[in-house]
DNA sequence: GCCGCATCTGGGAGCGCTCCCAGAACCCGC
DNA sequence: GCGGGTTCTGGGAGCGCTCCCAGATGCGGC
């Protein structure tokens, strides 16, 4: 009468505690690494475990616990750019390798225009203890609605319109102020730049570094144009900035992709690089090495961006205190041929 | 004494039956689309779970029924790779789309060379009605596993070790036929191709693609070099090209990206492109549009990639017979500036 | 009239865990 | 000696659903 169902394969806990000569309970607190069980015990548990293969049913353990046992992966704002860009390729492998062993679900969601209400109400709703959410533009209130619900959350660059939500972030400030230092070391004295949009903090942020990198030295900060992380629209910026200043001896670029537009239209113009303009990127994106010529940049560790993100949501989740509110990313300089 | 745990938030369904009038069995009946329920029923519950806003508890469904209501996306080969590339964000895209509205959920899985056995294990454990597989390399013997395990799966790109294994490509086959035959039709005579590495199926359709081409017009298919996908050794492919023929007048290069070194090494020759030497990319990434000049290249819909890769693998959950084993997406050539 | 079949419904067992509770065993200090 | 704690253990009541079963009802044909 008890084999009743269509059953999933695999021992039971019941069968883990027959085996090791206990009760389903004491198994139960070994699993969870649970105190107060006698190392006699402990060992002929994972002694069972280990001989019959048991690996415990996530259902039910979310069902009958507390915890949900999987963490969601939000992708807002559409998810096309965050997507197409390779740094979230990189971020999503450092989240997964920080995951591997612990038994968490990472459960893929996108913010589709949809589903804005559904997805609050799912992610609250007990179906994940906690989300990173990788959000690219600053203002998404996103962060800061589930922030406000309680669920505990770990945003992947710093959220413009954040207020105390806990977020990972590349040092977007001295990455860039290294990249103008590197300029002015090289004798640049008209240094320009083709910044970010302004609603985004990755943007705002390289820009600041820039600004205090040229104020370091005296310099004007007067040639900013802002553009939109694509390619035409570097080039767009490019074009406009050699309007303004034909003259211009460098350009420190936001993004690599950004930098290609302009590194098009330098060379249309028939601007040598980098003699007579230099100019850095940012990101060490692929782009960044095969660039005609191979680009200065600032390179971000994007693997250890997904995995700090992830780290830092697990401590929290684990009711780690004293954990830092938010967390800088070193940006290191990249010197190839454009600089 | 009914109050005991923490719960969590949200109506039961026992109060949907409350509310509705009827019981939990209808309930159910009419959450999951059963038939033999009255429209009278149908109507009350539906009304009820709005008013309530019911949403059914994921585990306890995944605990008590024979589904996992999950899905995972497994991406294959150390992740690294199919990652970075473009091409995977675009398939994801769709994968979500796709997945849109139904009650399942996406488990991201990477397959670190560590846990290859525990992966399969946790696959096939019931944790997971079926698997969306990403593999690269086409001999990974993943795909095999997985299918012989009996688990529904679908493979995104043709498994070269794969026997019957269900699949969704692109049709590269034809893509690079189109190709051949524009150089043909341009006059070009003597075209050479940068093919992908022997185990990738992507790379061998595409080589084949370009034999019968040429084969069509008498051309000699001599002209191949084997490469890895990188711009690096499309650069090194056609440094060799042009030794064996450096009267060249066309290369049909697999994967944009390597047509990116293709193009850096003509032009650093000399070689004026289109005039002298005609190149054809495939994939149509943002690398095409940004190359100089402009890439022409083979376009795939890798958004509708990822739609079909989902609905082909949901169909056969949903029980439906008669599914076409695999799937060929049409290619189309993007005419740009390099062809 | 009666038997069969299709349609609709509710009751309730059970999915595989966690976590509460009660209790056993042991140590400590007075 | 006894009261108090800490350490360890097993029993068992759920968690919120699905799905089997039994039963009620309606409708057709003989």
């Amino acid at each position: 009468m008890t084999e009743g169902r269509s059953r999933r394969p695999g021992p039971r806990i019941e069968e883990v505690a027959r085996v090791a000569g206990v009760s389903k309970s004491t198994v139960s607190r070994v699993i969870n690494g649970e105190k107060y069980v006698s190392e006699r015990s402990r060992l002929a548990v994972h002694r069972a475990i280990a001989m019959l293969g048991y690996s415990p049913n996530h259902a039910a353990r979310t069902l009958a616990g507390s915890r949900a046992n999987a963490i969601a992966l939000v992708i807002s704002e559409l998810g096309s750019r965050v997507l197409a860009d390779p740094f979230f390729a990189g971020v999503l492998r450092g989240v997964h390798a920080e995951l591997a062993g612990r038994h968490v679900q990472l459960l893929m969601m996108m913010n589709q225009p949809l589903d804005g209400e559904d997805q609050v109400a799912y992610l609250t709703g007990g179906h994940v203890d906690g989300a990173l959410v990788v959000s690219l533009h600053g203002e998404d209130p996103l962060p800061r609605t589930l922030h406000e619900t309680g669920l505990p959350i770990v945003v992947g660059g710093r959220p413009l319109a954040g207020g105390a939500v806990p977020f990972v972030d590349s040092d977007n400030f001295n990455g860039a102020l290294q990249a103008v230092r590197l300029l002015v070391s090289l004798g640049r004295t008209k240094i320009a730049t083709i910044a970010g949009p302004h609603d985004m903090a990755v943007g705002m942020d390289r820009l600041s570094g820039w600004r205090c990198g040229l104020a370091e030295h005296g310099m004007s900060v007067a040639l900013v144009v802002h553009s939109d992380f694509t390619p035409e629209s570097g080039a767009l910026a490019m074009e406009e900035l050699l309007r303004r200043a034909p003259d211009l001896d460098a350009v420190f670029v936001a993004a690599d992709i950004m930098a290609l537009g302009a590194l098009r239209v330098l060379q249309a113009r028939g601007y040598r690089i980098p003699d007579d303009v230099a100019v850095v990127g940012f990101d060490d994106s692929v782009l960044a090495s095969t660039a005609v010529p191979p680009l200065t940049t600032v390179r971000q560790d994007v693997e250890q961006f997904g995995r700090t993100l992830t780290w830092r949501l697990l401590s929290e989740l684990s009711g780690d205190e004293k954990l830092p509110q938010s967390i800088l990313l070193p940006t290191s300089l990249v010197r190839r041929t454009s600089a």
